[in-house]
RNA sequence: GCCGUUGUAGCUCAGCUGGUAGAGCAGCUCACUCGUAAUGAGCAGGUCGUCCGUUCGAUUCGGAUCAACGGCUCCA
């Protein structure tokens, strides 16, 4: 028989028989190794454990510790839930397609005659476990396409059928175990023996293929983790994540609230929601003017015709609200970038007088569908810290890369970590291809300057202009946009905005539209997950709370209380006649950073003392001294 | 907008197959004057999301509608 020369990663050279598979290296490394081994690299294509080595290559084992490794693995899972509805199901269901995603799996399925429930999940686990335990092979088959086609017709597949018809291949590869059959590139684990900790999550309806025009799917979530300890960390941390839902603790902390008299996705916010965003604002007003921006103020409605003029009638009419008084038609704004303009425009402009840099707090209103809207994070009515920058050509390299810095400076002040994204033009747009090509290179090319990584978002652009995207992440992982730069060389164009160059003639500003926190609602949303409700100092509501030990004191507490409030502290007093213990509990769920305790020793001192909430007590001081204290934390955005 | 689920007191929830509703917490009143996460007792609170239908009778069954929730599509 014939040899063939396997390098290991490590540089190793083995001199194996031909044949031999990645798994029976593994295997000779040693049993743990064999277990960990869910497929293999061979000359960096991934292909299963048990393919047999035909030629000299090089081969790096996938182990199930890897994120590869894991994504592999749960791709059998979803192999593995479909083979159990098909066992379970029939031909009452069609299968589709299940890919791994972040934090698990899910497998969509056609079926008219069952609509799948969290009911049925314990009968599908059961069933996946007993496939499990049966230690079926799973066999990759390689087959002609019309062959596959026939296949799959025969067994009434008629999505596979349609999957493979789209396919410009010549043969196709499918997955067998047991008697289940999927078309699948691979490539998967050698038995369902190694399947041992999943669980279905949810179950939702799915386009097919993704497009609304297409069939409803059902599709059912789950997840998949190499041991059952690891599983039942994840659901944990779930169940952790729910409870730092915004919208509990918005009202838990009496926040915010939604009203069905007033209108679906429209925030009501309460004195202390209120309180947090004023200070997000202010604190945004400020770091504007520091980075040269001017403050503009424009109106709510504009005349339809304006909208008309700039696109947004064409291409953004569904999304907006429209009211006619005395026969003249008025858009509500949904963006903030016309009053700007008008700005721009009521002078003649040189260079000299370029960047012009207008920041707005623009509430805007957006008709989103009505099974869009989520909490703070999807509303319809929103406040953008939205600002747009006219320049000239030549600026807008600096001009990005300074809004770039700023929001950077902004995240860190949160802590926050976020993904970058280039989005290019869409299907749906204005403006000519050479625009389109300058503004999208301009955006590109100022971050790789930044050398920060950032994907690619192909035809997701606005309809004026491609866009980077910044998007943070809420505690269920799941990623909101919220900071975006778009730059625009078509408004400046349709509304004949121009300024004087050096030459005496005139040119076009190229304009950035460009929000940091991109709605204020969303942004709270976020950070109320993001601090679990327990707001820094700086932009907690209530920074602190005046508990007296008994009525004793209530005079001196009450003055206390003015004194603080004198000084720029957010003080509330609790003068109720309870016992602190209940006044402690009552200001600790509340969140409140600091309760200032006063008895008779602080009376007769002329102290407080304070406790943190979380729970250390700190030794008394004089409310002057703890005003100070708090003016230099918030100072440092602590 | 689409698929699925849900909608009972301020909040969290109970209420079998149709005979107009309960609990805990919160609220109010009273007593207790209390030192770092719940003092006790009493009282009050709901046209059972809304509309229409079936029925002698609907919170319960059917339909429509609104909203919320989990997703999809879309988006700050």
């Amino acid at each position: 028989m014939s040899k063939v020369k396997i390098t290991l990663p490590d540089g190793t050279v083995k001199d194996v028989d031909q044949g031999t598979t990645p798994l029976d290296i593994a295997l000779s490394i040693g049993a743990g190794l064999a277990r960990q081994t869910v497929a293999a690299r061979l000359d960096d294509c991934q292909v299963d454990a048990t393919t047999p080595i035909q030629q000299d290559s090089s081969l790096q084992l996938i182990t199930l510790n890897t994120p590869e490794g894991l994504e592999i693995y749960r791709h059998s899972s979803a192999h593995l839930m479909a083979h159990a509805v098909k066992e379970l199901f029939g031909n009452d269901v069609q299968v589709t397609i299940g890919p791994a995603i972040e934090d698990g799996f899910y497998y969509d399925f056609f079926c008219e005659t069952h609509t799948f429930s969290p009911d049925d999940f314990e009968l599908i686990e059961k069933k996946m476990a007993e496939l499990a335990s049966a230690d079926l092979p799973i066999v990759r088959e390689v087959m002609k396409r019309d062959d596959a086609i026939a296949l799959f017709r025969g067994m009434g597949e008629d999505y596979k059928v349609e999957l493979i018809q789209d396919l410009e291949v010549e043969e196709v590869s499918l997955y067998r175990q047991g008697s289940f059959v999927d078309l699948c590139r691979g490539p998967h684990i050698p038995s369902t023996k190694m399947l041992k900790a999943f669980k279905l999550t949810s179950v939702a309806g799915a386009y097919w293929r993704g497009s609304e025009d297409n069939a409803m799917l059902q599709r059912l979530y789950a997840t998949a983790f190499p041991d059952k300890k690891e599983l039942k960390k994840y659901l944990a941390r779930l169940e952790e994540a729910r409870k730092r839902d915004h919208r509990k603790l918005g009202r838990e902390l009496d926040l915010f609230s939604f009203s069905d008299e007033a209108g679906a996705g429209l925030v009501i916010w309460h004195p202390k929601g209120a309180m947090l965003r004023t200070l997000l604002e202010n604190f945004e007003r400020e770091e504007h003017l520091k980075r040269g921006y001017e403050l503009v103020v424009g109106p709510q409605i504009l005349r339809t015709e304006l909208w008309q003029k700039s696109g947004h009638f064409d291409n953004y009419r569904e999304n907006m609200y429209f009211t006619e008084v005395d026969g003249q038609s008025y858009g509500v704004k949904p963006m903030n970038c016309l009053a700007h303009m008008l700005i721009y425009k009521s002078k003649r402009r040189s260079y000299r007088d370029l960047p012009q840099r207008y920041f707005e707090l623009g509430m805007v209103h957006r008709h989103e569908k009505s099974g869009v809207l989520h909490g703070l994070l999807r509303v319809r009515g929103f406040t953008q810290d939205d600002a747009h920058i006219l320049c000239t050509p030549e600026q807008l390299d600096g001009e990005i890369k300074g809004v770039l810095k700023f929001i950077q400076d902004v995240m860190g002040v949160f802590g926050f970590e976020y993904e970058l994204e280039l989005s290019t033009r869409p299907d749906k747009s204005i403006g000519s291809e050479e625009d389109w090509g300058r503004a999208t290179a301009a955006l590109q090319s100022a971050l790789d300057d930044t050398g920060l990584p950032y994907d690619i978002n192909e035809g997701d652009g606005a309809f004026y202009g491609p866009k980077i995207d910044i998007k943070i992440k809420d505690a269920l992982d799941r990623k909101w946009q919220c900071a975006t730069i778009q730059c625009d060389f078509t408004l400046p164009e349709r509304f004949d905005l121009t300024y004087i160059g050096s030459d005496g003639e005139k040119h076009r500003p190229v304009m950035l539209h460009r929000v940091i926190l991109g709605a204020i609602e969303r942004f709270v949303g976020v950070l109320i997950e993001h601090y679990a409700g327990n707001f820094p100092l700086w932009i907690a509501p209530v920074q602190a709370k005046v508990l007296n030990v008994t009525d004793n004191q209530a005079a001196y507490a009450q003055q206390v209380c003015d004194q603080l409030r004198q000084q720029g502290v957010r003080v509330q007093a609790d003068l109720r006649n309870e016992k602190l213990g209940f006044k402690i509990r009552e200001a600790q769920m509340e969140k409140v950073p600091y309760m200032l305790v006063i008895g008779d020793k602080e009376m007769d001192a002329g102290t407080l003392s304070p406790r943190h909430r979380s729970g250390e007590t700190l030794d008394p001081v004089n409310p002057a001294e703890f005003a100070a204290f708090v003016k230099e934390e918030c100072r440092q955005y602590r």
